[in-house]
DNA sequence: CAGAATGATTAATC
DNA sequence: GATTAATCATTCTG
C-alpha cells in the first residue's frame, strides 16, 4: 500500500498498520480470532465489566448472555466491597480505553480517507481502495481492542484471586466460639462427627456459619490425630470444662438418657463420654503422659474414627513412627 | 521476623 | 455430599 501524506500525529498509527501482528498472548490456540473476541467479550460481561446492549455487535452479546453460567453467582456482596471498588475501577479504565480506541480508530480513519480523496485528484483511487484502507485500519484497530481487552481480563482475575479468595482475608474465630466447637470436640472425642443440627447449634452459638463449623471440625480431626500430643492439655482443659459446667451436655435431642454413645466399647476409642468418665479418664490419661507425639493415647485413638478410611487393613503397624509428616 | 497456629480451599476418596 | 489430607494465606506469638 502507499502510505499517504501523512502529519506527524499519524504516523504512530500508520506504523501500527504496517505492523504484521500486535503480539496477543494465547491468541492462537482457540480457533479464529472471533471466537477469542467472544470468549473476552463474555467474560467481561459475566464481570460486569461490559454492559449488556452497548453496541453489542449482535452475535457477540448474543453469545455473551448465554455464555455466562447464571452470571457469576456471587453470595456475600457485603464482604466484598473492596473487590467491587478495584472492579469498578478498572471497568472505568476500560471503558475510557476503549473509547479512546475508538475515537482513534474514528479520527485515522477519516484522516486517511480524506487524504485518499485528495490524492484522487493526482492519481486514480478507486472506492475499492479506500474500502480496503478503511478495513485494514479496522483490523487493526480491533486487534488493539482485543489486547485491551484481554488485559482487562487478566486484571480482573488477579483481582478475584485477590480479594475473593477468602484465605486471603480471614481471622481468627471469637473465643466464645472456639470455647464451644472444642467442648464440643472433647466431649465427643470418640465420634467427634457432629449431625447437621448439631453444626447448627454450634453456629448458632459460636456466631459462625455452619460451614465453618463444618470446616473447623474437618481441621481439628485432622490435626488432633495427626499429633494428639500437642493436643492433650487442650483436651484435658476442655474435658474438665465440660464436666464442671454442664453434666448433661448432649446434642439438641440427640438422647435423653444419660450413658453416652450406644457404647459399642469397641468403636469408641475413648470410654469418656460421660461426664464421669471424662474425670477419670481424665486423671488416668495426665498420669499416663504418653511419649511425645504418641502412646496410649494414640494406640487407643487408632481403632476409632481415625481408621475410618483404612476400615480393612491393620492400620499402622508400627505404633512407634507417628512421624507422618516428616517429608513436611 | 521466623515459626506456630489457624481458617479456608482443593483434590481425592468413599 | 461428607470427609480426609495436603496446602495456602493470614494472623498470632515468642
Amino acid at each position: 500500500m502507499t502510505k499517504p501524506m501523512l502529519s506527524p500525529f499519524c504516523d504512530y498509527f500508520w506504523f501500527l498498520l504496517t505492523l504484521p501482528v500486535l503480539s496477543i498472548r494465547g491468541i492462537q490456540e482457540e480457533g479464529p480470532p472471533d471466537d477469542q473476541l467472544m470468549r473476552l467479550d463474555s467474560m467481561l460481561l459475566a464481570e460486569g465489566v461490559c454492559r449488556l446492549g452497548k453496541r453489542g455487535r449482535g452475535a457477540a452479546a448474543a453469545a455473551a448472555s448465554t455464555a455466562t453460567p447464571g452470571g457469576c453467582p456471587n453470595d456475600n456482596g457485603l464482604e466484598h466491597s473492596d473487590y467491587r471498588a478495584k472492579l469498578s475501577q478498572i471497568r472505568q479504565i476500560y471503558h475510557s480505553e476503549l473509547e479512546k480506541y475508538e475515537q482513534a480508530c474514528q479520527e485515522f480513519t477519516t484522516h486517511v480517507t480524506n487524504l485518499l480523496r485528495e490524492q484522487s485528484r493526482i492519481r486514480p483511487v478507486l472506492p475499492k481502495e479506500i474500502e480496503h484502507m478503511v478495513g485494514v485500519i479496522h483490523g487493526k484497530f480491533s486487534s488493539i481492542q482485543m489486547q485491551l481487552k484481554q488485559s482487562t481480563c487478566e486484571a480482573v482475575m488477579t483481582l478475584r484471586s485477590r480479594l475473593l479468595d477468602a484465605r486471603r482475608k480471614r481471622q481468627n474465630f471469637s473465643k466464645q466460639a472456639t470455647e464451644v466447637l472444642n467442648e464440643y470436640f472433647y466431649s465427643h472425642l470418640s465420634n467427634p462427627y457432629p449431625s447437621e443440627e448439631a453444626k447448627e447449634e454450634l453456629a448458632r452459638k459460636g456466631g459462625i456459619t455452619v460451614s465453618q463449623v463444618s470446616n473447623w471440625f474437618g481441621n481439628k480431626r485432622i490435626r488432633y490425630k495427626k499429633n494428639m500430643g500437642k493436643f492433650q492439655e487442650e483436651a484435658t482443659i476442655y474435658i474438665a470444662k465440660t464436666a464442671v459446667d454442664s453434666p448433661e451436655v448432649r446434642g439438641p435431642g440427640s438422647q435423653a438418657s444419660c450413658p453416652s454413645m450406644p457404647s459399642s466399647s469397641a468403636s469408641g476409642p475413648f470410654p469418656l463420654t460421660s461426664s464421669r468418665g471424662a474425670l477419670t479418664a481424665l486423671q488416668t490419661l495426665a498420669s499416663l503422659r504418653p511419649a511425645p507425639g504418641g502412646g496410649g493415647l494414640l494406640s487407643q485413638a487408632r481403632g476409632g474414627w481415625q481408621g475410618k478410611r483404612r476400615s480393612t487393613t491393620s492400620l499402622v503397624g508400627d505404633a512407634g513412627s507417628v512421624t507422618s509428616d516428616a517429608s513436611n
